[in-house]
DNA sequence: CGTATGTGTGCGATAATCGCACTATCCGTG
DNA sequence: CACGGATAGTGCGATTATCGCACACATACG
């Protein structure tokens, strides 16, 4: 083989938190769900050509995975050919912990209108992370904070990490904010995940089957914070039991 | 050679609208997203076993595509071994038509309030189906409709395709209320999605590269139809004066 | 009009997948 | 506690789906 193209190094163009394709692993799923994530990182939609050499394929494969992806209405296609993400991960999305988000909700409504802040329901995702599931915003607040859903956060970093934290067994590794958390009821951080702002997070009680949970709201400051903290705290003990 | 089928039908526990694995689409891949799929219509979380028999593979099979899944955030194992739709969906679910949603969102806050309705933003998806990508309800209302994103209709069925449709070049096939919709700047449907409501729609003016969209709100009755139709024609207008 | 760029398709070589056989783990029971 | 049953997870060879070349088609541009 005189003519495979060693590009050593594909030159990815998101860099993106990579998945090693480990021993185990299907390729080929593997490869179409890199799709997605690289076509979430361009909103503007990319060409097929741009997708395989972004995810490191043949062009004709990347072809038949779009196929695929879009029978399954993941991704689609404009009038000029270009590929973006699909409404069929909406719904794909609304399933996610639905039970849930739906009991949050109005928690978290209330939440953010009595702390006139914006709240949010973050869960555990792995060993090391966790990822905000909801954000809402207070009704009526001269400024507050805003923010997407779906981001990724070290569970260590924050006040929703570490109040998940506080809801397990004392570790030996563990950061002293989450006993603190343990003894207060509620976590606090400032500028962990956002430079200049606080975060005041709860653990939501733990229940089998489901996944570890913190509801929390984002302030300027934190004069309040017995008061807010004790909202906080409240939020999530009531979810916890709505969830049994 | 024809593709050999295999034994007979292998009995499907979830008989949502299948998609048929055409020539030219990945089968590794089709296979991996059925399982998202599954996933969505089974909140509660499935064993390895019943994915794979659910499926139609082996059960090794699903064991890999569910590793992969796993790996990418877009499914979970509970503590139970049972395994359900993961948060890397949200993220991926919240980049799709973001700029879109984005600006959609405020108008909908809008119409929703000053309607007293609960607005929704749908978007085509096919040929002949539309996707709710947005539901807001209204602030203060005393009972109002709610629904929930990610619902498949018939683009020909239901205000908002009909509003969709009515922002293209009039077809010989199409219902007469699309031509209607076309002059008064709204289209009206009764019980065409959910019995007993009424859907009253504009479409979103045309952009290139765009998906076609409408707005538009679900009520109890239509009474006021001419002051309802004004506001959502109102807001689909201002929508796509900001998508340029 | 001809070149250039990019998309879509048929088909054989190849490598990834499939599925068997086996082991590990968990749970209820005698 | 030992046992049986059920489900989860792993190694590896046969098979088959995938890969990528060669080619046809579409569109843009000077």
């Amino acid at each position: 083989m005189t003519q495979t193209q060693d590009e050593a190094a594909p030159m990815r163009a998101f860099d993106m938190a990579r998945i090693e394709p480990d021993s185990g692993m299907s390729k080929t799923l593997h490869n179409g769900l890199e799709i997605l994530e690289l076509l979430a990182a361009h909103p503007n939609g990319l060409s097929v050509s741009e997708i395989a050499e972004c995810i490191g394929v043949h062009r004709t494969v990347a072809h038949r995975l779009i196929r695929t992806l879009e029978a399954h209405r993941l991704c689609r296609r404009d009038e000029y050919k270009r590929i973006s993400l699909g409404a069929g991960l909406v719904t794909l999305s609304e399933s996610v912990e639905q039970d849930l988000r739906t009991l949050a909700r109005p928690i978290l409504e209330d939440l953010a209108d009595t702390v006139e802040a914006t709240a949010h329901l973050v869960v555990r995702e792995s060993d090391t992370t966790v990822r905000a599931m909801m954000v809402i915003e207070p009704r009526r607040s001269q400024v507050h904070i805003a923010f997407r859903p779906g981001q990724v956060h070290p569970v260590n970093r924050g006040s929703a990490g570490l109040a998940i934290l506080s809801t397990l067994p004392p570790t030996a590794d563990e950061r002293p904010e989450v006993d603190r958390a343990r003894r207060l009821g509620y976590a606090i951080s400032a500028g962990e995940v956002v430079s200049t702002t606080i975060g005041i997070s709860a653990g939501v009680p733990r229940r089998v089957g489901g996944a570890q949970a913190a509801v929390g709201v984002s302030v300027f400051d934190a004069t309040d914070e017995a008061r807010i903290g004790a909202a906080v705290a409240a939020a999530a003990r009531s979810l916890g039991d709505l969830l049994h």
